[in-house]
RNA sequence: GCGGGUAUGGUGGAAUUGGUAGACACGCUAGACUUAGGAUCUAGUGCCGUGAGGCGUGGGGGUUCGACUCCCUUUACCCGCACCA
């Protein structure tokens, strides 16, 4: 074999590995660029072709960097705490850690089998106890932190307390619980150890809280709203309803508005930045508060059109909200029971899912705060009630849902824009003039709806008052697999560890709730725990994002035990400037990520508030599924030219028993017992072709590449440039193994260029033709440009380009490989290193630098100008580059085919670009 | 419904600021070579047409000497959100 490429891997990756090439120290002399890919979470399953995709992107762009002179940071890690693995522990009553360790280790081996240059010695877990510990410190300074909304930014909750001792929280301007009460300085002073925690906990950034989660029965846990997909859970598809409970949640909502303006400082998608800017869905308006006919009560609605405030004529409040009970009059109290007790049963997927109008007048009024009318008050589930104020004022005239409910329920409809019928559906134009609104009549709508704040401010019934959709994150999981909170309980107060102090999972006897409910972590007894205070210890774990939220940290300093990350090591190696991973994370992670950085900004513990400047989603790789064709109601399979003759099902195939879309009848036959005895109608070839379609790449339609097989096959080198070459990285994509052929090739090509007959390595002594420079600088240029675009595909095109001009030129000069062995070794590490060991180098091609590009081997005497008529490219004229416009307008207009193409006419007008291009119009 | 994205040969894709559409690769066709190899080499390969020539970047329109690229409009598909008041 000429290009052992199996060989040649080996001696490389276990070179690379016994001299530490990719270790990586901090060095303040030279500019830093870290590289980060999404840790994996490792799963039983070993990694796909589509894993690699992005960690090769991201080894490339690091290898380059390196090239430039960069220090670069290029490490990985697991994100090894999670639901599939506890599961597995469920099953077999294995201790979780045990298969992680197993994944895990076949996670390595398939990793360094594709020859990336991660730092391992900067290898983390988020499952490992020196690591959770700083997970479980993170949350304990948020725990002892409150959200300042004077200085817009995070601080010890000590100061809130300094300052409840001197003045109450009259004056407090902090991010908290919407109903925290209002108290004095004596008042604070006055109040016992417990009625202190309950109003701190109202402020702390973690906190415990009675909230409506998202329970799903079927994981027996509680998950985040973008853990659930058309209201089941994303994992499982388990049913998912809402449920009362006390949970531990981030007060993530305090960030929203810096969540949404440092989306403009960092370099991501359009996409990305839309989705996060959905889900935080700031929008502006004001609250204006209704008085209840006869009582004291008032209900706080929230609107953004306050200009429409003359066609309120009814209120709906949430089945949910907490007035309910005591506004509904005795006549209407066991029917609007009921219909909260329905409305409370349904899943979150059927209040989703069912369309049709519902709801029920309660029996009370509210008094209209500027006609004084008589307002009914309502309830459906239209409202939802945790957004807003859990009540809105409906306006049937300028709201669809409010319109349809009006209708639906009969209820008059009240016109205040001009020239408007209401009969055929509510006006939402921003465009209307209004009318029949006393203060606000003739006024456009943004007129009217800065006028009507200012009044209702000015009465004092409502505030100018922006609303975000973001929710305060869950942050509990009754699940045993997770980080444990550093903390304890003494009757219902919830207590921090000690500074110095960790929790570790402790052992239980099964990974099950207890009989009573509880988290699996309820069944550790005291003494099972490393450390046991006051009544009992938190039995909650931390959700899966937890780990994630400040991994990249951890990497700047993994082995510290003072601190999760010295500020020295993270004021050097900075944030994140090439991140690279799949879209799914959008939400989650993302966000999750960039509030734990901000907060640590905040709290002076790094120097920088987001962590990820630049992002890249890779697209997902689809499997190419093969089919076969069984004629309905029999063993006989229709080779796919015949299918439309004959009525068939549509089977999948495991893609392993077909070679080029041709089915291996004799495998196909012992594949699966009822194929033993199939009968095929084969094409005019005497073969079976089957069909073929693209889709997720999944277990059940047997269409999964692992790499390993085409490592085995091709080499690591030429799957990391077939991953590369298939097309733009951001892009979805079929996985098809026929074109990896073609980059196999050229790697073989390049062997051979500088190989004899006889396998012997052999480059020419000779002075480089201007020709042979030529074509390396050109090649220099295109990968440099494409790079900082990080346009990895048309890379690997242009060095095939440069691979078969120099066949062409028959050039294997030292000069120009040498070059070129540089521009391919991030690419393909493997042979780079091999050919670069050849031509004399001691040390690795990764501490070599990037070639310099020197234009004027780009200069050309002679350009190639091609010629349009009416701007179609019909010929082409060699002219040297000097001529000016007129000699250029000469020499076109006496070739022959000038003549041909204006077939008798005259030009009407010749451009030229000098360099470029003519263009004859006629 | 709202927001974002995509659309180019038989296939994956290229064309960076408006300037030779289809680079590179797969596949296919024909041929050469041979110690039959997942080999290599040569030629061809967008579509229609014998040809001259015509057509051609989802469809329609526009701006321009010139449009895959800019503008308007429309269709299909993908992703996110969806009673968000």
């Amino acid at each position: 074999m000429e290009y052992n490429f199996k060989e040649i891997e080996f001696k490389w990756q276990d070179y690379w590995k016994k001299n530490n090439t990719y270790l990586v120290l901090e060095d303040l002399n030279t500019p830093k660029f870290y590289a980060l890919d999404m840790f994996p979470y490792p799963s039983g399953a070993g990694l796909h072709v589509g894993h690699p995709l992005g960690y090769i992107a991201s080894d490339i762009f690091a290898r380059y960097k390196k090239l430039k002179g960069f220090n670069v940071l290029h490490p990985m890690g697991y994100d090894s705490f999670g639901l599939p693995t506890e599961q597995y522990a469920i099953e077999t009553g294995i201790h979780p850690s045990i298969a992680t360790k197993k994944n895990i280790e076949t996670y390595r081996k398939q990793l360094d089998r594709l020859g990336f240059s991660y730092d391992w010695s900067r290898e983390i877990q988020t499952s490992d106890p020196n690591y959770y510990k700083w997970t479980q410190w993170i949350f304990k300074q948020l725990f002892n932190s409150f959200y300042c909304n004077i200085d817009d930014k995070a601080k010890h909750i000590s100061e809130l307390i300094k300052e409840f001792e001197i003045n109450g929280n009259i004056n407090t301007k902090a991010s908290c619980d919407e109903k925290t009460p209002i108290f004095s300085s004596t008042d604070w002073i006055g109040f016992s150890e417990e009625e202190k925690e309950n109003i701190l906990q109202k402020y702390r950034l973690a906190f415990l809280s009675d909230t409506w989660v998202n329970w799903c029965e079927g994981l027996g846990t509680v998950l985040a709203n973008d853990e659930i997909k058309d209201g089941l859970s994303e994992r499982g598809g388990f049913v998912v309803e809402q449920k009362l409970m006390k949970q531990w949640l981030l007060r993530i909502t305090a960030y929203s508005d810096r969540l949404l303006e440092g989306l403009k400082t960092i370099d991501w998608s359009d996409s990305i930045k839309e989705i996060q800017k959905n889900w935080i869905g700031k929008s502006d308006g004001t609250s204006i508060d209704f008085k209840i006919e006869n009582t004291k009560n008032i209900i706080k609605v929230f609107t953004t059109r306050p200009d429409t405030i003359y066609g309120v004529n009814f209120l709906v409040l949430a089945p949910e909200h907490e007035l309910v009970i005591e506004i509904v009059s005795a006549d209407k109290k066991q029917e609007v029971n009921n219909y909260v007790n329905e409305v409370k049963l349904k899943s979150e997927r059927d209040r989703q899912a069912g369309k049709h109008i519902t709801g029920i007048f309660t029996g009370s009024y509210a008094v209209h705060p500027f006609t004084k009318d008589k307002v009914a008050i309502w309830i459906s589930d239209y409202v939802l009630a945790n957004y807003g104020t859990g009540a809105v004022m409906a306006v049937p005239c300028g709201d669809q849902r409010d319109w349809d409910f009006a209708k639906y329920f009969g209820i008059n409809i009240i016109n205040i824009f001009k020239d408007n019928d209401v009969n055929n559906g509510a006006n939402t134009n921003k465009d209307n003039i209004i009318t029949n609104s006393e203060f606000l009549n003739d006024l456009f709508v943004t007129d009217a709806i800065n006028l009507a704040i200012k009044r209702i401010e000015d009465i004092g019934i409502g505030k100018r008052k922006t609303n975000y959709r973001l929710r305060d994150a869950v942050f509990s999981r009754q699940r045993y697999w997770g980080e444990p909170f550093p903390v304890y309980f003494k009757g219902d107060i919830p207590r921090l560890l000690e500074d110095n102090e960790y929790l570790e999972l402790p052992p239980v006897d099964k990974y099950l709730p207890t009989n009573t409910g509880e988290p699996p972590l309820a069944r550790a007894k005291k003494e099972d725990w490393n450390i046991f205070k006051g009544d009992r210890m938190e039995n909650n774990v931390m959700p899966g994002w937890a780990g994630s939220s400040w991994y990249f940290l951890r990497y700047m300093d993994p082995k510290n035990e003072l601190t999760f990350c010295s500020k020295e090591k993270s004021d050097y190696w900075g944030q994140v400037d090439l991140y690279i991973g799949g879209a799914e994370h959008s939400v989650g992670h993302l966000l999750y990520s960039r509030f734990w950085t901000k907060f640590l900004f905040d709290r002076g513990y790094i120097s920088f508030d987001e962590p990820f400047k630049k992002l890249i989603n890779q697209g997902m790789i689809l499997g190419r599924s093969n089919l076969v064709y069984r004629i309905k109601n029999t063993n006989t399979f229709v080779t796919f030219e015949k299918i439309k003759d004959y009525d068939t099902t549509i089977l999948h195939v495991d893609i392993d028993i077909v070679e080029n879309d041709f089915l291996d009848i004799a495998r196909f036959r012992k594949w699966r017992k009822e194929f033993n005895n199939a009968e095929f109608i084969l094409n005019d070839q005497k073969k079976y072709l089957c069909g073929y379609e693209t889709e997720k790449m999944s277990k059940s339609k047997y269409n999964v590449q692992t790499p390993d097989q085409l490592v085995e096959k091709f080499g690591a080198d030429t799957l990391r440039l077939y991953e590369m070459f298939l097309g733009p990285l951001e892009q979805f994509k079929p996985w098809d193994t026929k074109g990896i052929n073609g980059v196999h090739n050229f790697l073989r090509k390049f062997w051979r260029l500088v190989h004899d007959e006889n396998n012997k390595f052999t480059v020419s002594e000779n002075k480089p033709s201007h020709e042979n420079l030529r074509t390396l600088h050109k090649t220099i240029k295109k990968v440099d440009e494409d790079i900082s675009r990080f346009s990895f595909n048309t890379i690997v095109s242009t060095l095939m380009i440069c691979i078969n001009e120099l066949l062409d030129q028959k050039c294997n000069n030292r000069e120009v490989i040498k070059g070129f062995t540089i521009l391919l070794s991030p690419y393909a590490p493997h042979i780079a290193e091999e050919i670069w060991n050849k031509l004399g180098n001691k040390e690795s091609v990764f501490f070599s630098s990037f070639p310099e590009y020197k234009p004027e081997y780009l200069k050309q005497n002679k350009i190639d100008y091609p010629v349009s008529f009416n701007g179609k490219m019909r010929y082409k004229i060699t002219l040297p580059a000097t001529n000016s416009k007129k000699e250029i307008e000469a020499a076109v207009m006496q070739h022959e085919k000038t003549k041909h193409y204006l077939s008798n006419k005259s030009p009407k007008k010749i451009i030229i670009i000098p360099q470029r291009i003519v263009n004859i119009v006629f």
